[in-house]
DNA sequence: CATGAATGAGTATTCATTCAT
DNA sequence: TATGAATGAATACTCATTCAT
C-alpha cells in the first residue's frame, strides 16, 4: 500500500463516481467519454491511464456494488440465527442504500437492455448470479426453518424464495425509477413483510 | 380500405417485426436500420417510406403494446363480478402472453434506462401511465371488496395495490428476463396468487 | 405536328416552368425531383418520361434562354442600320424581358459555381458562347460605325465591347440579384446609355 | 498568444486554404469534407475540431474577404482628397487582388445562387453591405467633387454610383469566371476609368 | 402513358481511442 | 503521469432514379 497505489485508487474512484454521476443522467450511450473527464475535472487521455475502456467503467460500477451485497448478505447469515428474522432482515437488506443504488438503475437497465454491450460487459452474469445468491439465502432460511418447524412444510422453498427475489427486485426497481415517498414506500415494504411474515409461518 | 391501404399497414407490420426481432437480438443502440432492412428483406429506404426515424419504431411498437393491454383489463373489469376473483384474474392477466412481451424487454430495457431516448421516445410517461391503470384497477377492487366484506377492511387500498404492481412487474420480468422453465414460472405465479389470496381474504 | 407530338411539347412546358419556380425558390441542390413533379401535378415517374435526368432540366432551361436572346440580337442588326443606335439598342435588348430572367439568376449562379455541376450541363460553355455573340454584335458595329466615322476611330473595339459586355451583364445580374425598383433601375441604364453614347460618339 | 493559439489560428488556415482550392475546383455541394481533409492532410475529425459544420467554412472565407475590402476601401478616402482621384483609386482597388478572389467566386455564386444555403450562411447580406459600402463611397466622392465643382453636377451621384458598382462588379466577376489575359484586362479597366473620368468630369 | 413504391449509393457528423508532448 | 489534439470507423438519413402495375 503504497501512497502509489493509494493515490491510483483514489483517482479509479473519483473517475467511477463521476461516471456514475454523467450515466445516471444522461444514460451510457448518450454519455461521451470527454462528459466524464469534465464531471471528474481531468483530462480525456487521463481516464484511459486509470480504464481501458469505456466499457470497463459499467463493468467496475456493477462489480463494486454487487460485491458489497454479498457481503452484506453473510452478514445477516451470522447475525440472525431465526430463518424467519433472517428472511425478514434480508427483505430489509434489499431496501437499504436504495437511494444509491437508484443512481445506478438506468445504467443497469441500458446495459441489461442491451445484449451486445451486456455480452461484453458481462452483466447479466454478474446480476444473476446475484440474484442466485439471494434466491440461496432465502432457500437455506427456508429449508431451515422447515426443519426447525418455524415455517409451513408443505411450501416449496426454491419456488417460493424465487418468487420473493422478483418480487423484491420488483418492488426495489420500481422505487429507484418512480421516486416514491421514502414513507409510502416503507408502508409497502411494511405490507410485503406482514404478509410474507404470516403466509411462511406455520 | 382500398388495397394500397391494406399494402401499406402489412408492410407497416413486417417493419415492426423484423424490428422487434432485431432488437430483441442487438438491443436498440447496436442495431443498424439496415440490419432491420435486411431483416425484414426491403431496402432502408424503404424503412424511412413508413417510419421518420429509427426512434419512431419503439415508439410505434410500445404503442401497440399498451393499447393491448388496456383493452384486456377492461375485459375483467366487466367479467369478473367478485372484487377477489377480479384481482386474482388482473395478476394472471400480468402473465398471460408473456413470451410475446420477452421478446420486447430488453428494448423496454434500454430505452427506458437512456433518459435522452427516452425523453424523445416518451415511453416512461407511457409506462408509468400504464402502471398507474393496473394500479387504479387493483385499489379499486381492492375497495370494492372492501365495501363488500369480502376483503379484511384494514388493508391500505393504495399501498396493497402498488406493491402487487410492484411484484407483477418483477415477477414478469424476471420471467422474461431470465426465461424460466413455464411449470417453474406458473408455480410462482400460484403460489403469489394464494399468498395475496389468503392476505386480503377476510 | 400531330396531337400527341404537341402534347408532348405541352407537357415538357410545364414540367421546365414548375422546375424554374421551384429552382428559382429552393436552388438547384436543394430542390428534390419531388418538389418539382408536386409543382406541376404528376408524378415524379412522369419527369423522367420527358427528361432522361435532373441535370437536363437545367440544361434545357439554360437552351432555352440563350436561343431567345440569338434570335432578338439578330434582329437589331436588321433593324438598326446605324451602328451608333444598334449599339444603344443592344444594351436596351440586355435589360428588357429582365424580371423574367430574374428567376432564372440563382439557378444560372448556382450552376456556374459548380465546376462539377456545371461541366455536365456545359453552362459555362453556353455562357461563355452566348456573351461571345453579344460581344461580337458590339464589336462588328464599333467597327461599322469606325469605317463609318460615327465612332471615334482611336477605341479599341474588343477591349471596349468586352468591358461591356461585363458592364451589362453587372448591371443586370444585380437588378436580378437585388430587386431594385424598375424606376432606379431605368435611370441607371438611362445613364448608361449616355455615358457610352458620348464615349464612343466622334 | 500561448504556442497553442499560434497553432489553432494556424490549423484554421491551412483548413480554408484546403477548403478554398477544393471548393474552387469542384464546388461546394460536391466538395467532401473528406475531399478538404485529403487536401490538407489531415484527418476529417480534426476539421471539427476547427469548424463546426460544412457550413462554417465558406462562412469564414466570406467573412475574411469582406473586412479586407472594408480596411481598404476606408484607406482610399483618407489617401486621396481629390475626389475624381478617389473614385478611380476605388475603381483600382476592386481590381485589385482579383486573382486571389478569382478562387473564390465560384463559391460566391453557388452559395448566392441557393438561397437554402444562403440564409444559414447569410453571405447576401453580407455581399449586399459590402456592395453597399462601396456605393457609399462613391456617393460620398461624387456628391463631394460636385460641390468642389470638379464633377458635373447634372449627375445624379446615387444613380451614377450604383451603376458604377454594378459595372465593377461585371468586369471583376467576368474576369475571375473567364481568366482574361492581364493585359487585356487592364486594357478594360483603363477605357473604363476613361469613359468614367471624362463622363463625370465637368 | 402515368404513377409512386422501392431502392441503395452517397455524406455530414460523432466519439472512443491513441499518442506525442 | 497527465493531457487533449488528432484520428477514422461507424451510421442515420436523403433523394435521384427505376420499374411493376
Amino acid at each position: 500500500m503504497s501512497p502509489k497505489i493509494v493515490d491510483r485508487e483514489a483517482k479509479r474512484q473519483e473517475i467511477l463516481a463521476a461516471a456514475i454521476a454523467v450515466f445516471a443522467e444522461k444514460g451510457y450511450h448518450s454519455t461521451k467519454m470527454a462528459d466524464i473527464a469534465q464531471k471528474a475535472e481531468m483530462g480525456k487521455g487521463t481516464l484511459y491511464e486509470y480504464f481501458r475502456t469505456k466499457e470497463e467503467l459499467p463493468k467496475t460500477i456493477f462489480g463494486l456494488m454487487i460485491q458489497d451485497f454479498d457481503q452484506q448478505i453473510s452478514k445477516i447469515e451470522q447475525t440472525h440465527p431465526d430463518p424467519v428474522e433472517a428472511i425478514l432482515a434480508g427483505i430489509q437488506l434489499c431496501f437499504q442504500d436504495l437511494d444509491e443504488f437508484a443512481h445506478v438503475t438506468p445504467l443497469v437497465f441500458e446495459v441489461l437492455g442491451n445484449k451486445e454491450l451486456d455480452r461484453s460487459i458481462g452483466l447479466s452474469e454478474d446480476f444473476e448470479q446475484w440474484l442466485e445468491s439471494l434466491n440461496q439465502f432465502f432457500v437455506t432460511q427456508i429449508q431451515a426453518g422447515q426443519s426447525q418447524g418455524q415455517i409451513v412444510s408443505d411450501l416449496s422453498a426454491p419456488i417460493f424464495a424465487r418468487m420473493l427475489v422478483s418480487t423484491l427486485d420488483g418492488m426495489a426497481t420500481h422505487y429507484c425509477l418512480f421516486h416514491f415517498q421514502p414513507e409510502f414506500f416503507a408502508a409497502q415494504v411494511s405490507v410485503l413483510t406482514d404478509m410474507v411474515r404470516s403466509y411462511i409461518r406455520s
